[in-house]
DNA sequence: TATGCCAATGCAACAATGTTGCAAAATATT
DNA sequence: AATATTTTGCAACATTGTTGCATTGGCATA
């Protein structure tokens, strides 16, 4: 069951603002991950860039987004798995982004392998990102 | 058997000079990941931003380093293994990134496993990326 | 070793991205 | 409805990255 976007707010103790609901509306109708510039360019002069800088960390801070790292130097959020459904949660799932297109996917379908490091070494976090054609690019 | 900085320039067709020489030095001498920062920290006011951006960039392209994908918000780039043997190399391996002191590792043991994505995905590169605390930082 | 070509550098100017402090406005609390 | 708290927008600034162009320096050739 999903919350909305309001309850999904409240639940992560956070004021009803119309860049956080705008913001998150975004997340949720995309089906790929978002980058600062994307948000921006979509909500156009609704709101300050530094607004959405703040919104988007606030976010991560509450576990409602997550950032994926990539090679290129952008930063990417996508919406945490279940964010909306109030619970938080690992991400252990692998990152695809697109050569082409750039667009960026979630494959939550595909665990993160275990791995084993050298002794000394503590494990907080796995991220996979694979890069490649996504379906709708390869010709 | 190693090559010296500047027969590993020579290999790669690329005319010697300071900063070539400089930057490729310190990524030798370094055991972990460099971003530009770094470099430009460590290298002082001895070259030109910009010819620390093109330098990297050259490198880049000529397989001597690769980019480390980060989730904050900093490009990183290593030596390609055997880069001063001469050969290129898939980027097979996996990095780690210590959350206290930054400092990124490529563990050239660890090889990175196979994944099978979905049907119409076709992969280039996998990138695998473990945070959490190195061997100097765990306490 | 001197000459000339081509590649690389430094400079300047600019663009994009990210951060901080503070007053004003919106939201939440009573 | 009044007050307290949080969030926003603005301004100013810092950092990071890019581009064009004149100058410098490396390298091949004679």
């Amino acid at each position: 069951m999903m919350y909305s976007i309001v309850e999904t707010l409240k639940k992560n103790q956070l004021s009803i603002t119309d860049s956080r609901k705008k913001i998150l509306e975004l997340f949720v109708r995309s089906k790929g991950a978002l980058a600062h510039a994307d948000i921006e360019h979509e909500s156009g002069t609704e709101f300050d860039r530094v607004t959405i800088y703040r919104t988007l960390q606030t976010f991560v801070e509450k576990g409602i987004i997550h950032t994926i790292p990539t090679a290129d130097n952008s930063v990417r959020y996508a919406l945490c798995k279940d964010a909306c459904a109030g619970g938080h949660h690992h991400d252990d799932h692998v990152h695809f982004m697109c050569d082409d297109c750039g667009t960026t996917y979630c494959l939550d379908n595909i665990s993160v392998p275990k791995l084993s490091l050298p002794d000394g070494f503590t494990i907080s976090q796995t991220d996979v990102v694979v890069s490649g054609k996504c379906r709708k690019c390869r010709s």
